[in-house]
DNA sequence: TTTATTATCGCAATATATTGCAAAAAACAG
DNA sequence: CTGTTTTTTGCAATATATTGCGATAATAAA
């Protein structure tokens, strides 16, 4: 067996069960467990999980990224997750849309908080599935293959059948004149769709993505009840988004 | 033997497989390993697999498979993948349902195959994102955190709306008298609707689960057009199949 | 504390990678 | 067709990587 095939099986066990014993896992795959201490020591260094006494255990947060750039983004995004996590009560009924940020919320929902969660993004729905006290509702639909969600009618059919707690809406761009906009218009009508099936609409966004701009629009800043960046509320760059009353976290 | 074609031998085996051994490979293909290990080095530089120390594994992140038993099953599994392909004709709409032996037909659809397909597979749907030109339809609904199936009454409604060409039935027990059968009652729920969603039923299934019966009936033998396993139709343990007119590939 | 489990280190056996080189095969120009 | 050039292939020598094991240290648990 290939010492990379083993570290797949490895990364796969953390994802689905969060933690791994490096007896379970050598064991499991017939090598002794120095190799597996070895393997899981470099899957360590490489940050795609946690080395603990005795086995590994999940990151929270991690994965798809090589560069500089985006560890750095990444930071910010879980910086934003972990705020935007507070704002979910147990037993609640949640809405996410798909997207990077989104993502790291998803990944980031402490295992014993108890939601009920739609979502029409592929990977944000495969991220929820290891959360063993999460529902997840899948919004169905026509796939975009670029953003991984589900588009179309058929999903936006079925958003306007709910009316869900909390939506976190990906944001692409934001700006306190144009309000929420986007460049791809069957995502936009999702997005829309989204924001009619959700009492309360909170908008995590880094800050690189605040006074842009695009092609088509999705609502006014108003209906817009929490902006979540990875910056303190009281930022300099916020201060034309807090000039509007948007709450800011 | 050309070396572009040693190559596509390299890339089907790691396409089927997820994972090759040089030593395997040269010795299937009596070259050296040196020559292997070129060929697979130019591959790795043109991204078409991942070059690890030993071998060469798929770029895929969806990469499950544990132990050898079970490595087994799956060359079983993609033999009756192999043969489902061949029914499906370019641009027909197709229905598959979970489980590892319809994983594999997702998988093994070629690049080159022009098909809509809905589904109500979290795994099938993800794998089936990677085909360029596979249009994929997520069936919706709430998750199965067993199966990572769409189950519920959201989803049977969406499937009683269309109505495919062939429906790719995915198959816990199947046996003569008593069909088609399965342990979940959701999951049976969305098998029947599928099974009024198709003008064609597809059962593949491994030999293991043949002549076996669960808890809850999904459908009659006659429902089944076609049943596949990893046999040759003419095979002794599917005797009792062939006699009562079942169509076996 | 004591005890059991887990970590770390060094080492040896084996497997794999790399490099340079020469023979064979293919491509090509005259 | 012939001789030359380029590419491909196999091989050998050497370097590097991987793995399992034993001895000992560190850590968690009772």
């Amino acid at each position: 067996m290939l010492k990379a095939e083993r570290q797949q099986v490895i990364l796969n066990e953390v994802r689905i069960h969060n933690r791994v014993l490096f007896t379970d896992i050598a064991d499991l795959l017939s090598v002794s467990v120095d190799t597996i201490r070895r393997d899981i020591t470099e899957l360590s260094v490489a940050k795609k999980l946690k080395k603990v006494h005795g086995g590994a255990i999940s990151l929270g947060f991690n994965n798809y990224q090589v560069e500089n750039q985006e560890i750095y983004a990444l930071e910010n995004k879980s910086r934003i997750a972990r705020k935007a996590i507070t704002l979910i009560k147990s037993g609640q009924v949640i809405l996410i849309s798909g997207g990077t940020t989104n993502m790291e919320i998803a990944r980031m929902i402490p295992p014993n908080l108890k939601i009920t969660c739609f979502t029409p993004s592929l990977p944000v729905a495969v991220q929820l599935m290891s959360k063993s006290e999460v529902d997840v509702i899948l919004v169905g639909g026509k796939l975009s293959k670029d953003s991984q969600i589900a588009i179309g009618g058929c999903a936006i059919n079925m958003l306007n059948d709910i009316k869900v707690d909390i939506c976190f809406l990906g944001i692409n761009s934001i700006d306190v004149k144009n309000g929420v906009t986007d460049f791809d218009w069957d995502i936009v009508q999702i997005k829309k769709a989204m924001i009619n099936a959700s009492k309360k609409i909170v908008a995590p966004s880094i800050s690189e993505k605040l006074n842009s701009t695009q092609r088509f629009k999705i609502c006014d800043l108003d209906k817009i009840d929490v902006l979540i960046t990875e910056l303190e509320p009281e930022d300099d760059k916020l201060k034309a988004f807090r000039e509007v009353n948007l709450k800011l976290l």
